[in-house]
DNA sequence: ATAATAAAGGATACATTTGTCCTTAATTAT
DNA sequence: ATAATTAAGGACAAATGTATCCTTTATTAT
């Protein structure tokens, strides 16, 4: 469904809001070991969504990423959104740049639905929502 | 959703289903102009396809490439399924690699829902209903 | 048989994604 | 102030996906 990146990026917001406070913040290194992610490449990630201000950090000792409360409102959609993913959710399944009810493909008028239910689904559940449902350690690391 | 790749050989092979026959060979030529597809890379995707037999082909003169009748009653997944995009239909949304009932991932409860959706949707949809839904030429092109 | 035609196959090029490393900048503890 | 720490940023490497071209092989029409 989406790529690497996004699947990190959701792993990681997730790992932060769920493990994180403005008192404890975490390093890149903590992160990508729990969520069992390529360390540099998720740093790089989380800078995407620093400079979107989706996630917080501070550099030197003690400091690390956060979240502030207010972004874990945030629709999950934020995170696909902010890593360039949306289109997964609503371009063609057949990759038709027009595809709609006035010009559809064979597909369409079945595939609107799942679309419909995948949108519902990330635009509904917030960032805190999900960290809440972290069962184990385990939950996004394997 | 699906590469590219996949996305050519869908619509490739609703293509042929609608228009061919053993007596109307389709040319590679004229197919990747009807799906608005790169010709080379949409000859080497059927390559794929022709030689999991899901199509057809025949060189020479007024040859090409068409589907068996019986072909054509095949579930849309066999062609996600010769493109080795299953997994897409079946992954966990966050990538991880144990991902169940038992040990689930924070989205696994929502999304599994959905993935049964399109599983279902791939699985049910055959090469022919999707060939009949064909309204225009230009419903496998833009 | 021969020439023409069309797919098959191999080699290669280009683009994007994924992943790593090293230096710089910012912050904090001392 | 200084040293230690941690993220940011730039450069690069590797892997994968996308796309093109050229030669070979199979088939057919003549």
């Amino acid at each position: 469904m989406f790529s690497k990146a996004t699947e990190y990026a959701l792993r990681a917001t997730i790992f932060i809001a769920k493990n994180s406070s403005l008192s404890k913040k975490l390093g890149i290194e903590e992160i990508s070991v729990a969520i069992n992610s390529p360390q540099y490449f998720t740093a790089k990630i989380l800078q995407i969504l620093t400079k979107k201000e989706l996630i917080k950090s501070t550099p030197g000792p003690n400091g690390g990423f956060f979240l502030l409360n207010e972004s874990k409102q945030l629709p999950i959609r934020t995170i696909i959104d902010a890593m360039g993913e949306s289109t997964t959710l609503d371009k063609c399944v057949l990759g038709l740049k027009e595809c709609s009810e006035k010009s559809p493909c064979p597909m369409h008028a079945q595939y609107k639905n799942i679309k419909r239910e995948l949108q519902e689904l990330f635009d509904s559940k917030t960032i805190e929502m999900l960290a809440a449902e972290v069962k184990s350690v385990k939950s996004l690391r394997y």
